[in-house]
DNA sequence: GTCTATACCAGGATAGAC
DNA sequence: GTCTATCCTGGTATAGAC
């Protein structure tokens, strides 16, 4: 992410707004360079294609769920554990509330722009499930999952009511999500700090 | 809805195929022509833009969507009936999955397509998470009435799994919705048929 | 009523000057 | 780091053949 006092990331700031607002497709780079103060094949200099414009938005929540999932799979499925994880997946869409909310009125023009690293992002969502669903799932374990991965998404439509506290939308959507998954019907092995320190820094 | 032997029927399907793999704005009209076997300018004569072939597509969806709320607005908000609502609302994205999946994808696309009818479908969605919501809901229940609907959302993603039984799908995304809105302390008013057949025909 | 040929314009992208 | 000029693709539009 750059400053935004840069042209860089001014431009960033401009087209999240533009996209947010627009969409993508709707959105042509003649209007972003319009707003910035320059021209078209200015912004060329700056992003190489439409697409890494829009790429560049969305790294950094790509970058911080994947350290999310990894940090998981490190992590013994127990119900504290699943809440920790769920809560810090929370985190990460409010954290970068401008790029997901933008992701999630154009899945398309994103799945389109991640290209270089579309199988990446397809096996972060499925590793996240699998994890979610727990070994050797039943059909309906597997349902439950893909639920709560979709209660998350439920965030950043509350999030964008202004007048809902933040933490109320954190602790409802995480209780809503742990109810679709069942968690009181998780085995509790071995107890295990859920705060492990080194997740906490990871993400 | 055309039947699949007509120009325009065939048109629809390749469209929504295509769009359905590709994304709306990265299908040419040049693209489906090919497909169908026609000249772009012949699309023209069947569909007066690109985005009514798109709402050609959407509106049966948006129309049962309609019906589904109205009929819900008329029945007293029992548990039995909300359950009877939402089940109903799985069996319409079933039924319309091409449309319903496509819509998931290309969220902006559709936006810009509806725009006619944009402020009906918005009013609409917000009309079934205000009845979902209940009376004088705190701001718990409208999170909960907004991760309910985005819990509906998991029927595309699961239906879209081959070996995934259908009744499976319904069943567990249900239970799961009706889960979310925590049900059980919904009270119940006067017994009420929630079958009600003048709503079981409108949709 | 169904289709083709053809033109027009907006928008993404590139080359090269300053 | 920014500009002007130019190219190409794709959605839109119309005239007219059958």
């Amino acid at each position: 992410m750059d400053a935004a006092d840069t042209t860089r990331g001014r431009i960033r700031a401009v087209a999240v707004e533009l996209f947010t607002e627009q969409g993508y497709d709707k959105t042509s780079l003649r209007e972003i360079a319009d707003r910035v103060g320059i021209t078209k094949a200015s912004l060329y200099y700056h992003y190489p294609s439409k697409q890494a414009l829009l790429l560049a938005i969305i790294e950094p929540f790509l970058d911080d769920w994947t350290a999310l999932v990894d940090a998981a799979e490190r992590l013994p499925r127990t119900p504290a554990n699943i809440r920790f994880v769920l809560e810090r997946g929370i985190d990460a869409m409010l954290r970068h509330r401008d790029a997901t909310s933008m992701m999630l009125r154009d899945v398309a023009a994103v799945v389109t722009a991640l290209a270089p690293r579309l199988e990446d992002a397809k096996e972060l969502s499925e590793r996240m499930r699998t994890w979610l669903a727990g070994p050797d799932p039943a059909p309906a374990d597997v349902i439950r999952a893909m639920a709560a991965v979709e209660v998350l998404g439920a965030t950043l439509a509350a999030a964008a009511v202004p007048e809902m506290p933040e933490d109320e939308v954190r602790r409802v959507v995480l209780d809503a999500a742990v109810g679709v998954l069942r968690l009181s019907e998780v085995a509790e092995p071995a107890p295990q700090p859920a705060r492990d320190p080194e997740v906490a820094a990871t993400c």
